[in-house]
DNA sequence: ATCTATTTATAAAG
DNA sequence: TCTTTATAAATAGAT
């Protein structure tokens, strides 16, 4: 504070507001680190911004709990720009590999399984609504079939067979769509209200 | 500092460290809450002297995560009997105070979302399966009615028909059960080497 | 714990 | 974001 004094409320403007941060934010981490010098304090300090990045300092024995615990996603800008290389890396990761995995690499894979999961479940949807419509077709040909039979037999012997099986379009509808995307954004819906 | 500057390094007299301590400590906790109220930050800070006694301050979405590093061995006791609750609670949360989450409960509710995605994705393709072999069936009856249709064509006019459809087994094939969650770990396990 | 000289942090402006 | 600068805040050392 200086210049003028201020109050200790959320600053209004979105530009002084960031300028104090990064200014702040320095100054903590500083004396954050003098106090675990001076003092021989053990310290874990998180500092996440309003958009989410993170700044951080720890004594090395606190780092490990934090990162066991994965109270920390790694938001560096280093590891942003290593991000998409290491999305491919992590395909020939083992599971051992995969602990030592920021937050941020562990969602960017989550999301590439759940694209491909809805990849391969509309695929099989697909697949298994083709069958039900090849099946739908083949039900509709044998039963035009079974008629033209009867037919046969009522136009060339005059007698009517009882045996014609009476095959509604009802009976044979196709299954209603819903791909699994829809029914998670469903489920997640009906589950947060 | 001040009446005179000192070195950032670990202060040898004991009192004057425990002195320091305090006061630093207190500064500290100061700043980071003056932080977090001006820029609207997220901040976990947690200091410990070096006899082991903990100062920490956390806003309150942190504060959760925080305690649970406090509790040490009782954590995981104290935490899993309180799951079942928060997990039942959590559905009545809106995405505002989703945010407000810890990330050990949002991966609760995740594991829950995906349990019941599976549950959802299974039960559907049960469904599936069951129009599927219902109109397997409704293909076979329709199958047995054309051929004793034409049986009786034979037998009473001495005739055979041209008409009847041939309907292997083999075009009514049921599809591979494949239910997602055994998709998800194969895709998995797959990208993962 | 209190005082206070001095250093440090930082608000506002460029 | 970096610099400058006036001023508020933090704090080392003493009591």
């Amino acid at each position: 504070m200086t210049r003028r004094k201020i109050q200790i409320k959320k600053i209004d403007s979105v530009t002084a507001r960031q300028v104090a941060f990064s200014k702040r934010r320095k100054g903590l981490l500083k004396k954050a680190h003098e106090l675990s010098i001076l003092c021989d304090a053990e310290i874990a300090l998180l500092v996440f911004s309003s958009t989410g990045k993170l700044f951080d300092y720890a004594n090395s024995s606190i780092q490990q709990v934090i990162e066991r615990h994965n109270l920390k996603g790694d938001e560096n800008e280093l590891h942003k720009a290593g991000v998409a290389e290491k999305t491919r890396e992590l395909r020939q990761l083992n599971e051992e590999e995969l602990q030592g995995c920021t937050l941020e690499e562990l969602q960017t894979l989550e999301e590439r399984l759940e694209r491909d999961l809805s990849r391969v479940s509309k695929t099989k949807d697909e697949r298994i609504l083709k069958q039900i419509n090849a099946l739908k077709r083949k039900g509709i040909q044998l039963k035009e079939e079974n008629q033209r039979t009867k037919q046969s037999l009522v136009h060339e012997q005059g007698q009517s067979s009882e045996s014609i099986i009476i095959c509604s379009s009802s009976d044979i509808n196709p299954p209603q769509d819903c791909d699994s995307s829809d029914i998670f954004l469903r489920l997640g819906l009906s589950l947060l209200k």
